[in-house]
DNA sequence: GAGTAGATCCTCT
DNA sequence: GAGGATCTACTCA
């Protein structure tokens, strides 16, 4: 099966939980530099806007760098974390209500040649795309790729049909987020078990 | 193998 | 002026 883009209906929908379920098993393709790179996604985690204490727009706060989580699903929202890594996430739900996901892993398809030169490597190994910070680099995301529409040449999302099965995709809680207190608990991180990509503890 | 410090800079207080 | 949705390398055992 081709690829299909998936369309904005997909990130414009209430439960953001179950859209960071349904992206295991989704395509993320990069085209910028003359480079196409793409990845299957293996592990991601939910950011429940206002009600969630580990989100930047938890309480509505609502500052320039978060301003994107208010809009309508779909857009990207990039930022530097640490002074040195970019994170990526995906917008989701609808104008006015901040969620977002973060994609932390993926599994290199296309323009593994180009992820090395990106991230210095001499050779492929699980830790390419290993974790938010190495997979950014590893596909040319910087925070200026901030507020880029996901349907579009530069960026999107899609699916190629492939779907992992049900007791492959594992929920468990988010990582690197204790100042949460109690939320840092919730169930909000869905990654592929035994996939060698995804960060953390397997 | 486990634990910890350092990198490094943008954003909000 | 402090701290963060992280990663790597180095120390110590």
């Amino acid at each position: 099966m081709p690829l299909k883009k998936l369309p904005l209906s997909f990130y414009r929908r209430d439960d953001v939980v179950q859209i960071a379920r349904e992206l295991i098993g989704m395509i993320l393709v990069t085209r910028w530099d003359g480079m196409t790179t793409s990845g299957r996604i293996v592990e991601t985690e939910a950011y429940a806007g206002v009600t969630d204490k580990a989100s930047h727009s938890y309480g509505g706060r609502r500052t320039g760098r978060t301003e994107i989580m208010y809009a309508d699903g779909g857009y990207s929202y990039v930022y530097l974390c640490y002074g040195i890594h970019h994170l990526f996430n995906v917008v989701t739900h609808r104008r006015n209500t901040p969620h977002a996901i973060l994609l932390r892993s993926l599994e290199p398809l296309a323009g593994i040649p180009e992820m090395l030169v990106r991230t210095g490597k001499k050779k492929l190994d699980h830790t390419l795309t290993r974790g938010p910070g190495n997979m950014a680099k590893a596909l040319g995301i910087v925070k200026d790729q901030t507020g880029i529409l996901l349907n579009g040449k530069q960026m999107f999302l899609a699916d190629d049909g492939f779907r992992y099965k049900k007791s492959e995709i594992i929920a468990s809680p988010r990582i690197g987020v204790d100042y949460a207190g109690e939320d840092a608990l919730l169930p909000y991180r869905f990654y592929v078990k035994g996939n060698p990509y995804v960060s953390g503890k397997v």
